[in-house]
RNA sequence: GGAGAGGUGGCCGAGCGGCUGAAGGCGCUCCCCUGCUAAGGGAGUAUAGGCUAAACCCUAUCGAGGGUUCGAAUCCCUCCCUCUCCGCCA
C-alpha cells in the first residue's frame, strides 16, 4: 500500500509515476473524495467531542449528588446526529480504503518504459550457451526418454499442468532443493525456516496477492478462510506482519522452501509444453527484513545470491530489469534471471529478485524502533526465488544433455547425489 | 468432539459503567547521586488520524464486529484466536 499522505499530497507525482506501470489512477475521484472526507470527519470529530464534554459533566454532576436531568435533555439531540455523521465518514473512509489497496507500489527511477517482457532491458549475462554438435532436445523429449518425467500419469490424477518424476530425477529434484538451501544458510547468511504451506487472506493481504489478485490463488473449499500458498514470500514476510523490531535485529535474512501453488488463470495456452508453468513447484525463496536506507543494496545483493546458484551449477543466465508494464503489483523494481534453455534455444526467468520498499510493510503493519527517531516506523521487504527448483531441473536437463541422451550432472551436485553424476538413459 | 480459562501499551500485568489512554512493574531515553562493578533518586516514554507554521488542542483505538447507555477496557450478542483438562487419532 502506498502511503495515504502521498496520495492526498502529491497525487500528479503518484498518478504520473503509475502511467509507467500501465495503471490509470483516477485522480479525480480521489481529490473529491478527499475534499469530502475532510469535511465529513472535521464535523464529526466536532460533534463527538461535544458529546464527550457533557458525558463528563454528566459524570461529575451524579457523582456530587446533583440533579442530572438538565444535562440529559441538552445531549438528546446529538446521539442522531453523531451516528449520521459516522456513517457518512466510515462509508467515505471504506470507499477510500478501498481504492487505495488496489493501487500498485510506484516503479522505481531505473525502470524502463513498455508494456510487455519484450521490453524488458538486459543488464548483465553470465556464461556462454553450449554449442551443441547434435540437436538438442527439450525437457520434455529428454525426460520421456529416460521415463522419468511422466506428464501424462499426473494429468490422470490431477490434470493438466502437474508432473509426476520417478528415480533420478525426483532425486536430482529434491537434491536441488538440498543445495540450494545449504548454499544460501552456509555462504550467504541466510536462516532457514519452516512455514506452513496455507495462509489466510489477511497474510496474502500482506503482500499483496489480495484483494486484486484472488482468481490466481487456491482457496480450500469450506468455511476456514485459507488459502494454499502461491510462493513462500506469503508466510515468511509475514512471519514480522504486526511486530516493532528493533533496530539490531535486522537484518533478518530468511530462506525457505515450499511448494507454490498456482491457479495459472488467464495463462490458457501458455507454456502447456512441460514443467515451465505448473500449479504445483518447489521453490526456494530467500526474503529479506531490512532498515529502510539499506533496501536498494540489499536488493542487489540478494539477486547476487540467486546469481551464484546458477554459477555454481554452471547454467548460462542473464539478468533484466523488467519494465514498468511487466512489473508486478508490489513490488518498485525486479531483476529477473533467465537461464539458458537449449530445448527452447531461448533464455527463460528463473528467478524474480524484487525490492517493495515499504509496500508491503505497511500492509502488515511490519514496523521498527528507529532509534534516531525512537519512534516505531515501516521496515522495507526484499525477497526473491533462489530459485525455482522445477526450472533449475529443466536447465539442467536441457544444458547438460549428451547427445546419447545422457545427462552429466554439474561437478557441485555430484556429492548430493550420493556420488550419481550421470543420468542414464534406460 | 466435550468442559473450562483468557485475549489490555515495546513486554509483563491491574482495572470490571464516569477526569482511565489506562495503576504497578520491566525495558528504553534524559538528569542527579554514588563509586570497587553493581546499585539509589527524579523526569519522560502507545498508535493512528484531524487541525495547525508549530505547540496547544480534538477524535479514535484495551482481539474483531455489532448492541445497551448521556457515557463502555468494564454490561449484552456474534465471530476470531490462545491456553488447560477430558475424549479421539497418530
Amino acid at each position: 500500500m502506498l502511503d495515504p499522505k502521498l496520495i492526498r499530497n502529491e497525487i500528479e507525482m503518484v498518478a504520473e509515476k503509475l502511467r509507467i506501470k500501465n495503471f490509470t489512477l483516477d485522480v479525480d475521484l480521489i481529490q473529491s473524495l478527499e475534499a469530502k472526507r475532510k469535511q465529513v470527519q472535521i464535523e464529526t470529530e466536532s460533534l463527538q467531542a461535544e458529546r464527550n464534554t457533557h458525558s463528563k459533566k454528566i459524570g461529575i454532576a451524579k457523582a456530587s449528588g446533583e440533579d442530572i436531568q438538565p444535562l440529559l435533555d441538552e445531549v438528546q439531540h446529538l446521539g442522531a446526529k453523531i451516528e449520521a455523521a459516522r456513517k457518512q465518514l466510515d462509508e467515505i473512509q471504506l470507499e477510500f480504503s478501498d481504492l487505495i489497496r488496489t493501487i500498485p507500489n510506484l516503479p522505481d527511477e531505473s525502470v524502463p518504459n513498455g508494456n510487455s517482457d519484450a521490453d524488458n532491458v538486459e543488464i548483465r549475462r553470465w556464461g556462454d550457451p553450449r554449442e551443441f554438435d547434435f540437436e538438442p532436445l527439450d525437457h520434455v523429449d529428454l525426460g520421456a526418454m529416460h521415463g522419468q518425467i511422466d506428464f501424462e500419469t499426473a494429468a490422470r490424477m490431477s490434470g493438466s499442468r502437474f508432473v509426476v518424476m520417478h528415480g533420478s530425477m525426483a532425486r536430482l529434484h529434491r537434491v536441488l532443493i538440498q543445495f540450494m538451501l545449504e548454499v544460501h544458510t552456509r555462504e550467504h547468511g541466510y536462516s532457514e525456516v519452516y512455514v506452513p504451506y496455507l495462509v489466510n487472506s489477511e497474510s496474502l493481504f500482506g503482500t499483496g496477492q489480495l484483494p486484486k489478485f484472488e482468481e490466481d490463488q487456491f482457496k480450500i473449499a469450506g468455511e476456514k478462510d485459507l488459502y494454499l500458498i502461491p510462493t513462500a514470500e506469503v508466510p515468511v514476510t509475514n512471519i514480522v506482519r504486526d511486530q516493532i523490531l528493533e533496530a539490531d535485529q535486522l537484518p533478518i535474512r530468511f530462506v525457505c522452501h515450499t511448494p507454490c501453488f498456482r491457479s495459472e488463470a488467464g495463462s490458457y495456452g501458455k507454456d502447456t509444453r512441460g514443467m515451465i508453468r505448473h500449479h504445483q513447484f518447489e521453490k526456494v525463496e530467500m526474503v529479506q527484513l531490512v532498515k529502510p536506507q539499506d533496501s536498494e543494496a540489499v536488493h542487489q545483493e540478494l539477486t547476487g545470491h540467486a546469481e551464484v546458484i546458477l554459477q555454481k551449477l554452471g547454467l548460462p543466465y542473464r539478468v533484466v530489469n523488467l519494465c514498468g508494464g511487466d512489473l508486478g503489483f508490489s513490488a518498485t523494481k525486479t531483476l529477473d534471471l533467465e537461464v539458458w534453455l537449449p530445448g527452447q534455444n531461448t533464455y527463460r526467468e528463473i528467478s524474480s529478485c524484487s525490492n517493495f520498499l515499504d509496500f508491503q510493510a505497511r500492509r502488515m503493519r511490519a514496523r521498527w524502533r528507529n532509534p534516531e527517531t525512537g519512534k516505531p516506523e515501516l521496515i522495507h521487504t526484499v525477497n526473491g526465488s533462489g530459485l525455482a527448483v522445477g526450472r533449475t531441473l529443466i536447465a539442467i536437463v536441457e544444458n547438460y544433455q549428451m547427445a546419447d541422451g545422457s545427462i552429466h550432472l554439474p561437478q557441485v551436485l555430484h556429492s548430493y547425489m550420493n556420488g550419481e553424476s550421470v543420468i542414464n538413459k534406460k
